[in-house]
DNA sequence: GCGGATGATTACTC
DNA sequence: GAGTAATCATCCGC
C-alpha cells in the first residue's frame, strides 16, 4: 500500500477474523481444488532447486483435479505426497497446459514455489501452505522470496507463533501490495496477544492504543501518515461556512471540498455531524465552549441572524424571542427559520430586522440592524451574525443630502474591494448634491452589496399624480440584501423620508410564510389623511403590502392586479422584503402594520400577535409632497416603457395594489452616467414643486439643500425581473412597484454607506467576506 | 439529502 | 491502562 497510514490501511478485525475463518473452510475449499493425489506421484528427494516432478506423476495430478475428499484423504497420507500434489496443481493451474506439463519433465524455481504459495494463501489452506513450507529445503535461492516470506509470515499468525510473524515482517522490505495484509497480521497479532493476555476482547480503544504502542515497521509500510481530523485550514473553512449557512448547497459544498481538500463526501458529513453536535445541548455546550462557536451563534447563522440589540433570548428549542420594550403587546411578526420575532409598537420589525422605535430608523428587509436617527435602510445590511451597525446621529447629520430636496441614490454593486469602496464613498461625499456613480464600472460595495451582477432593467414608467406631485417609477426597484437607502439626517424627524417612496409589495420571506402563513396587514391608524389605510393595504399570504394614502401621495394601478401571487421562490428570499408599490408617508403618516392572528394561528406565533409594525408618529417617514418627474426626464426606458395603467384617481387614494407583481426591493444597482437623471427643481416636467421639507418637517441643512437646489440626481434602479429576485414576474414588466421620490428629498445612499462604513471600518473585511460567502449563495440561487 | 444512531478514530487526562 | 470527549465515517429510514 502506498499511501495508507498505520492505522488507515489495516482492515478491521473482522477482516482478519473473516481471513482467519477462511481457514476452516479451507479444508472444504481445497477439496474443490487441490489435485487427486491418488496417483501417488514419485516427487525427487527434495533438492535445492529446481524442483522436479516425474512427468507422469505431474500429469496425472494436473488430470485428476477434483473435489473428492478422498483425494484429500489420499494426499494427507503424507507430506510428499502434498508436495506433489500441490506442485502439480501449480502447474495445471498457472501453466495452463497440463498435457504439456506430463510430457515435460518439471523443474520448480523460486517461482514456482512462490506460485504455489499464492495459491494456497489465496485458497486460504494455511494448513497445507505450512506444510509446503515445512517441506521446502533451505535454499538461498528461496531466501528473500518475498511470497515465501509473506506465506511464512500467514502461517505464522496462523499458527500463533507471533515473535516469527513479528521477526519475518520487520526484517523483510515487502513490496507495498503486500502491506495491506502484512498490516493486518502486524496488528491482528497484536490484538490477539493483547487479548489473550488480558483474557478479554479489545475495544475500539484498545485498538487504537496497541496500535500506537505497536507501530507498524517501516518494512510493511511506506511510513505515509494519513490524518483522521481535517486539518486546522479546513476546519476553520468549513466552520466559517457553517456559520453562513448551515445547509450548504451542493455546489457550495463543492467549492469548500476544494478549499479544503477534502471530499465532497467528507464535506457533507463534516456539516452533518456538526449539525448533528449543535442539536445535541450537551455536545453543543461543550463544544461551543471550546472552539467559540456556540450553537447560539449556529443558530443565528442560518442566514437571517438578528442582529438586533434589543434583549434577546432563546430558548432550548431554537427559537427566539426577541422582544422590544414596549407598553404595547408583544407580537410575533414572523418566523424566520427557528427564530420567533417578537416585536412592540415601538420598534418596526420587517423580515427579521429590527427597527427600534426610539431612534426610528426604518429598515427594511434586512437581516442586520443599522439603528441611527435617521436612515431606511432597505433589504438589510448584513454585517454578519452579530455585527450592529449603528449610524452615528453627527454623522449621519451631515450627509450631503437634506433639507427638502429629495433624491434617492439607490446603490447597486457587484463585487468590487474595499478601496473602491472607500473611493466610491469619498466621491460621494464629495459631490453632495450630485450622487452617481461609474456607469460603467459596477459600482462597488465591499461588504454591503453581493458579487452578484446588477441587472439594471427597464425604469418602465414613470407617472405624474394629482399635479404633479409625484413621481411614479413603475418599475420593480429592487435592492438587495445589501442595498441601503439612507434618508439624510433632515432634522428632529431624520428619519422621515422625505417625500414620497413607493415600494413594491412587502413580502415576507419565504421562511417566515411557509413558517406561519402570517398576513401582515398595513392598517391606517391616523387620520390626517397620510396614514395608511385598510385599503392600501394588500395582505397577502405571508407578504405585507404596504401602500399610502398620503395626500401627496401617488398611487397607481398596477396592471394586472388582481392576480393571485405565484409562488414564491424560497431561496435567496428569505431576508427579501417586497414593499409595497406606494409608500408616499409625510411626515404624518402612520404605519400600523397588523399580523392577523387568524392566519398566524396554528403558525407558531404568537397567538395574541396583533400589531405588527407600527410607526410611531415621531417615527414616521417625513415625506414631503413629492416631486413628479416627467418620465421622459427619468429614461428613454420610461417614456418608452408601457405607462402605468391606472393612476391614482385621488392623490390619497389607494386605488389598488397588485398582488402580482411587486418587486423585491434587491440587488438595486446604480444607473450609469446616461441614467442619471437631472432633475431641476424648476423643471416643468417635474411639475410642481412642493415646498421644502424643511418647511414641512423643517430639515436642517439648508446649505447642503443649495446643492441639491442646482441639479438633483436621481439615480434610480430597477430591476424589473422579479423572477430572477425570487418573486414571481408578471407578464408585464411595467407593473410592480416603484420607486415615488421626492424631488426635495434625498436619498442618500452613498452618505450612508459612508457612515455606516464608517462605523464598520474595523469590520469591513469581515463584512466584505461575509458579504462575499452570501454572494456566492446568492449567485448559487440565481 | 437529511436526521438519527452508532462505530471507529484520535486525543486528552488521570 | 482506563475513562472520556471530540471528531469523522457509515448505515438506515424517511
Amino acid at each position: 500500500m502506498s499511501s495508507s497510514s498505520p492505522t488507515g490501511q489495516i482492515a478491521s478485525a473482522a477482516d482478519i477474523k473473516q481471513e482467519n475463518g477462511m481457514e476452516s473452510a479451507s479444508e472444504g475449499q481445497e477439496a474443490h481444488q487441490e489435485v487427486a493425489g491418488g496417483a501417488a506421484v514419485g516427487l525427487n528427494p527434495p533438492a535445492p532447486a529446481p524442483f522436479s516432478l516425474e512427468p507422469g506423476d505431474a500429469a496425472a495430478a494436473a488430470a485428476r483435479v477434483s473435489g473428492e475428499e478422498g483425494a484429500v484423504a489420499a494426499a494427507a497420507a503424507g507430506a510428499a505426497a502434498d508436495q506433489v500434489q500441490l506442485h502439480s496443481e501449480l502447474l495445471g493451474r498457472h501453466h495452463h497446459a497440463a498435457a504439456a506439463a506430463a510430457q515435460t519433465p518439471l523443474a520448480f524455481s523460486p517461482d514456482h514455489v512462490a506460485c504455489v504459495c499464492e495459491a494456497l494463501q489465496q485458497g486460504g489452506n494455511l494448513d497445507r501452505l505450512a506444510r509446503f513450507l515445512w517441506s521446502l529445503p533451505q535454499s538461498d535461492l528461496l531466501r528473500g522470496n518475498e511470497s515465501l516470506l509473506k506465506a511464512r509470515a500467514l502461517v505464522a499468525f496462523h499458527q500463533g507463533i507471533y515473535p516469527e510473524l513479528y521477526s519475518i515482517l520487520e526484517s523483510h522490505s515487502f513490496e507495498s501490495a503486500n502491506h495491506p495484509l502484512l498490516q493486518q497480521l502486524w496488528y491482528k497479532a497484536r490484538y490477539t496477544e493483547a487479548e489473550r493476555a488480558r483474557g478479554r476482547p479489545l475495544g475500539a480503544v484498545d485498538k487504537y492504543r496497541l496500535r500506537r504502542k505497536f507501530p507498524l515497521p517501516r518494512t510493511i509500510w511506506d511510513g505515509e501518515e494519513t490524518v483522521y481530523c481535517f486539518k486546522e485550514k479546513s476546519r476553520n473553512a468549513l466552520k466559517e461556512l457553517y456559520k453562513q449557512n448551515r445547509y450548504p448547497s451542493p455546489a457550495e459544498k463543492r467549492h469548500l471540498a476544494k478549499i479544503t481538500g477534502l471530499s465532497l463526501t467528507q464535506v457533507s458529513n463534516w456539516f452533518k455531524n456538526r449539525r448533528q453536535r449543535d442539536r445535541n445541548p450537551s455536545e453543543t455546550q461543550s463544544k461551543s465552549e471550546s472552539d467559540g462557536n456556540p450553537s447560539t451563534e449556529d443558530e443565528s447563522s442560518k442566514g437571517h441572524e438578528d442582529l438586533s440589540p434589543h434583549p434577546l433570548s432563546s430558548s432550548s428549542d431554537g427559537v427566539t424571542n426577541l422582544s422590544l420594550s414596549s407598553h404595547m403587546e408583544p407580537v410575533y411578526m414572523q418566523q424566520i427559520g427557528n427564530a420567533k420575532i417578537s416585536l412592540s409598537s415601538s420598534g418596526v420589525l420587517l423580515n427579521g430586522s429590527l427597527v427600534p422605535a426610539s431612534t426610528s430608523p426604518v429598515f427594511l428587509n434586512g437581516n442586520s440592524f443599522i439603528q441611527g436617527p435617521s436612515g431606511v435602510i432597505l433589504n438589510g445590511l448584513n454585517v454578519g451574525n452579530t455585527q450592529t451597525v449603528s449610524l452615528n446621529p453627527p454623522k449621519m447629520s451631515s450627509n450631503i443630502v437634506s433639507n427638502g430636496i429629495s433624491m434617492t441614490d439607490i446603490l447597486g454593486s457587484t463585487s468590487q474591494d474595499v478601496k473602491e469602496f472607500k473611493v466610491l464613498q469619498s466621491s460621494a461625499a464629495n459631490s453632495a448634491a450630485t450622487t452617481s456613480y461609474s456607469p460603467s464600472a459596477p459600482v462597488s460595495f465591499p461588504g454591503l452589496i453581493p458579487s452578484t451582477e446588477v441587472k439594471r432593467e427597464d425604469i418602465q414608467t414613470a407617472a405624474s399624480q394629482d399635479g404633479g406631485s409625484v413621481v411614479t417609477f413603475t418599475t420593480p426597484v429592487q435592492i438587495n440584501q445589501y442595498g441601503i437607502v439612507q434618508i439624510p439626517n433632515s432634522g428632529a424627524n431624520g428619519q422621515f423620508l422625505n417625500g414620497s417612496i413607493g415600494f413594491s409589495p412587502l413580502q415576507l420571506p419565504p421562511v417566515s410564510v411557509a413558517a406561519s402563513q402570517g398576513n401582515i396587514s398595513v392598517n391606517s391608524s391616523t387620520s390626517d389623511g397620510s396614514t395608511f389605510t385598510s385599503e392600501s393595504a394588500t395582505v397577502q399570504q405571508g407578504k405585507v403590502f404596504l401602500s399610502s394614502l398620503a395626500p401627496s401621495a401617488v398611487v397607481y394601478t398596477v396592471p394586472n392586479s388582481g392576480q393571485t401571487i405565484g409562488s414564491v421562490k424560497q431561496e435567496g428570499l428569505e431576508r427579501s422584503l417586497v414593499f409595497s408599490q406606494l409608500m408616499p408617508v409625510n411626515q404624518n403618516a402612520q404605519v400600523n402594520a397588523n399580523l392577523s392572528s387568524e392566519n398566524i394561528s396554528g403558525s407558531g406565533l404568537h397567538p395574541l400577535a396583533s400589531s405588527l409594525v407600527n410607526v410611531s408618529p415621531t417615527h414616521n417617514f417625513s415625506l414631503t409632497p413629492p416631486t413628479l418627474l416627467n418620465p421622459t426626464e427619468l429614461n428613454p426606458d420610461i417614456a418608452d416603457s408601457q405607462p402605468m395603467s391606472a393612476p391614482v384617481a385621488s392623490k390619497s387614494t389607494v386605488t389598488s395594489v397588485s398582488n402580482t407583481n411587486y418587486a423585491t426591493l434587491q440587488n438595486c444597482s446604480l444607473i450609469t452616467g446616461q441614467d442619471l437623471l437631472s432633475v431641476p427643481l424648476t423643471q416643468a416636467a417635474l411639475g410642481e414643486i412642493v415646498p421644502t421639507t424643511e418647511d414641512q418637517v423643517g430639515h436642517p441643512s439648508p446649505s447642503v439643500h443649495q446643492d441639491f437646489v442646482r441639479e438633483h440626481r436621481l439615480v434610480l434602479q430597477s430591476v424589473a425581473n422579479i423572477k430572477e429576485n425570487f418573486l414571481p414576474n408578471s407578464e408585464s414588466k411595467t407593473t410592480s412597484s416603484l420607486m415615488m421620490l421626492d424631488s426635495k428629498s434625498k436619498y442618500v445612499l452613498d452618505g450612508m454607506v459612508e457612515t455606516v462604513c464608517e462605523d464598520l471600518e474595523t469590520d469591513k473585511k469581515e463584512l466584505a467576506k461575509l458579504q462575499t460567502v452570501q454572494l456566492d449563495e446568492d449567485m448559487q440561487d440565481l
